[in-house]
DNA sequence: CACATTTAATAAGTACACTTATTATAAGCA
DNA sequence: TGCTTATAATAAGTGTACTTATTAAATGTG
């Protein structure tokens, strides 16, 4: 009646994807309460875990993360002891990255958590329709892989 | 070869649904440079265009998001002088928020663009694919809502 | 070799997105 | 009415997620 300009916010691909990615992290957070591991701090770990000696920069287009924002993950991570930064001695402005023991271990224990969260995520659809689900996600995510501000490179992963 | 517990990023729901949410927010900000608004701020703004006098609390369950941040977001465009808090009469704990008129312009100017900034967000994929997406994504938004730190509530929207 | 350009990392600033704690007010009840 | 409980908003703290600017080091070219 009185409403001008409406619009249904829940109809908007926008919204509705921000809204997943709360739940996302949500669901992530809730399993792996234990851990106080943040989904990106887990793939952080997975990924220096899989490529030690990995620099900021490559992390962070592996990720999918602005390189500044990586610094600060990796500097949590770090203060953590989880995280080592070795000075590069091919290139002085470069520091390599290395998990500690207690990085390995984290990740070892935090991994099948972080599984089940995945399946979480999902778990409302049928077999069928995660499947449809996800390929219809990587389209849009490869499609539109350059309008992300920190666009993924998973070359050297 | 030198690979442990590896695990490919690429197939987790929520690291693809984060990808997603980078680039839809990407999409977003590209489209509505020169409105120098974000997506959370536009919801703002529409919402309390709506519903005029509606208070911080029911704002932030209509657009899902957790109520001290919607205070920060108020803040904002309040010191932005597109949105005005005035004391509730009935109850003096309440701030009730209306448009002013910048806000108001600002909200017009705003939706075409923002209406083609969402549908650039699907356009990798066809007319059937978009649909299936976005039936998809709803139900797993739905069924997941409780999981959210933030759970919508559109009542009284 | 000198000089311009590029690059890796960091710093500072803005904006979500949550958490827990605090404050003020309101509402329920004995 | 007095007291407990609930609620709206704010404050402080952590962690993404970006931006632009700066610094130091490497690279490319004349």
């Amino acid at each position: 009646m009185k409403k001008r300009l409406s619009i249904n916010l829940d109809e908007q691909p926008g919204h509705l994807i921000r809204r997943m990615h709360q739940i996302s992290v949500g669901i992530f957070m809730a399993e792996t309460e234990s851990l106080e591991l943040t989904p990106i701090q887990f793939a952080a770990l997975q990924t220096v875990n899989n490529n030690p000696g990995i620099d900021q920069k490559t992390l962070a287009r592996v990720i999918a993360l602005d390189s500044s924002t990586t610094g600060g993950v990796i500097d949590r991570l770090q203060s953590r002891e989880m995280i080592e930064r070795r000075a590069s001695e091919s290139d002085r402005r470069v520091h390599l990255l290395f998990l500690t023991p207690q990085g390995e271990s984290k990740l070892k224990d935090a991994m099948p958590i972080m599984l089940k969260a995945q399946e979480r995520i999902l778990s409302p659809l049928s077999d069928h329709e995660k499947q449809t689900f996800m390929s219809l996600l990587s389209q849009l995510v490869n499609s539109n892989n350059e309008f992300s501000r920190a666009p993924s490179n998973t070359k050297g992963k």
